[in-house]
DNA sequence: CACGCGATGTACATCGATGTAAATAGCCAG
DNA sequence: CTGGCTATTTACATCGATGTACATCGCGTG
């Protein structure tokens, strides 16, 4: 009795009345006099009493969490994005758990129906490895919600950029500077669906519409996207012989990796290769040169991706169903020193 | 029955035995013979049963999840850290809860205190404005290890680098590398314990035993620890006439924003103005200049954390309680483009 | 052959909160 | 003063897993 915390039994008998009325007067259940609740609340108060989350769990099945899922928390824009998904559950009470998968789709699938799904309402995942028909086996009722990559096969609630405007856009910018030869750091060519390729499609479509030639061999892949990849894919670049006169590069990362590649090997941006990324992170804002970048409204992709899963977990098993939704929000290209003055 | 997750007695009636046998198999009791065993396993696998995680957290208190409480997921230092401990976690099977506070008090203590106390097993937190008596209250049983930062006024689980022998050394190099006016962006003077004072005094105490003085003015004081807070001091201090010719920025971040600033005004690095930082951040491997900064063995870091915390959480309320613990992991002085050729 | 002991297995209560159904109180019309 | 409402409150079962206490089984021993 001394002991351990209150219980709602414990409260019920110091305020005198039965442990549903306490659990009432917590819930905010409307018929409840001013008195009892009074009391309640004294009684509450004076024990320190607060709901214990495993009992409640138990009985109505939700935990308010919700799991983020992001390949790395290292890649700035993830963990910039985290910050954001943490800040927006908040204001709406809930708690998030944050994942990372290193891109590994055992991982990515074990997020969905393993351990952690009993213990979230729904999911906010970014993809990398996953396929269709993990998302497909994930009908069990998990709410998710995909933010940035796209399944095109299935419909799902998805959250993301015109990624496809958002690399044409970019890449008419550097054209615009009067650049010819631009290498796509990142893209690809093959038909996997994903955010890369529809950037890849973007910068196609930009350079069609100048009328220029595509050259595949300027399609550089990268195996992931880190600086290092960037650097590395740079140098590939710089020691193939003909080197490019600007980067496309699928995200900041690769951007300020390339530049540094490029730099160590005497070459200099924007002078003698225009570099432009994706992203907007914190570390190009204030890199040397500064970098130009496509920044998505990262606050509003949190604020959306949330919304459409909280939509989702509190319909739960509703008939009909919620229809699913797509949404698109805002991106913007930044010009800053990499791509300046050209 | 047909609809819904199969629960405990689905399995037990499907193998014919109890529902505690059930459990028993579940949980690697010894003593069940191995035909039992079999039948259960057989039931558990055609009917896909797994454990109910709120049932099992009601019935034991624990829930296999740890908070791991940090100011900001956007400072690089953490972010790293966070995907450290998150990867140490799920070693030791365990799931991470991250959450950032912004360095706010009551974020900080709330994490302790509040809704999400209920949840997690135990605390990691690398508090920035977190008082010692915060964390006396919280001593009702939740166990707390401390990264990072150090309360110096309570005997406490911590784990961190030798703060004061870091800066020590980082200072020598930059007076081994000829300067002598350094200024120490982030530092403070006032008795408030933590990092930034810490390395304060190493900084001091390696002016001294370079029998040189100790000029307050050098001592630039910053909001926080993020890029633009780095370039505002530079620009301050650039401002203010007599430049430094070397600066020891207490991490990464800083030293970044005030190489930018710097640079913006025409003072080359580390020609004009060596730079140093803390935390050895992956921008930093790629910044031109690349940057020198103090490498703290972040993994050992996770770790360490987890290993303390784990302990903690296993020892439960035993009598005796184990003895606080202070780990110090390994750091070392990664010299590259920022302060070379001095 | 009864006894005792360890190995197995079972029935039931329990963790804490809340949904359900039903009891009670309060109030008005007739 | 009673039937008929509604507003309030209550007792009890329930969510799913597991600890407790006890029953049973098998087998070696005296």
């Amino acid at each position: 009795m001394a002991a351990g915390r209150p219980r709602i039994k414990d409260v019920a008998e110091y305020a005198g009345v039965s442990q549903k009325t306490v659990s009432n007067v917590i819930n905010q259940y409307e018929h409840v006099s001013d008195k009892t609740r009074r009391a309640v609340q004294e009684a509450i108060d004076a024990l320190g009493y607060r709901v214990n989350l495993a009992g409640r769990h138990l009985r109505q099945g939700r935990t308010g969490m919700i799991a983020l899922v992001v390949p790395e928390l290292d890649v700035a824009y993830f963990s910039e994005l985290a910050a954001h998904v943490v800040a927006a559950a908040e204001q709406r009470s809930h708690t998030v758990l944050i994942h990372q998968t290193g891109g590994r789709r055992d991982r990515e699938t074990s997020a969905l129906h393993g351990f952690d799904a009993d213990f979230v309402d729904g999911v906010i995942i970014s993809p990398l490895a996953l396929l269709p028909d993990d998302l497909r086996a994930a009908d069990r009722g998990l709410p998710v919600v995909l933010l940035g990559e796209r399944d095109t096969t299935e419909a799902r609630d998805h959250v993301g950029i015109d990624n496809v405007a958002a690399a044409r856009e970019a890449t008419a910018h550097l054209l615009a500077g009067g650049h010819r030869r631009i290498a796509v750091v990142g893209g690809r060519l093959d038909p996997a669906s994903g955010t890369d390729r529809l950037r890849t499609q973007g910068y196609r479509q930009a350079l069609e519409a100048a009328g220029l030639p595509f050259d595949p061999d300027l399609v550089v892949p990268v195996d992931a996207f880190h600086w290092l990849d960037g650097a590395r894919a740079a140098a590939a670049l710089a020691d193939r012989g003909a080197v490019p006169d600007a980067l496309l590069c699928l995200n900041d990362h690769l951007a300020l990796g390339a530049i540094r590649a490029l730099h160590e090997r005497g070459f200099k941006t924007p002078d003698d290769v225009a570099v432009c990324g994706f992203d907007d992170i914190e570390a190009g804002r204030f890199s040397i040169p500064s970098l130009t970048t496509v920044a998505p409204d990262k606050a509003a992709l949190a604020r959306a991706a949330l919304e459409l899963l909280l939509m989702r977990v509190s319909s739960g098993s509703a008939v009909p169903l919620p229809p699913v939704e797509e949404r698109c929000v805002a991106h913007r290209l930044v010009v800053r020193e990499s791509t300046a003055g050209c």
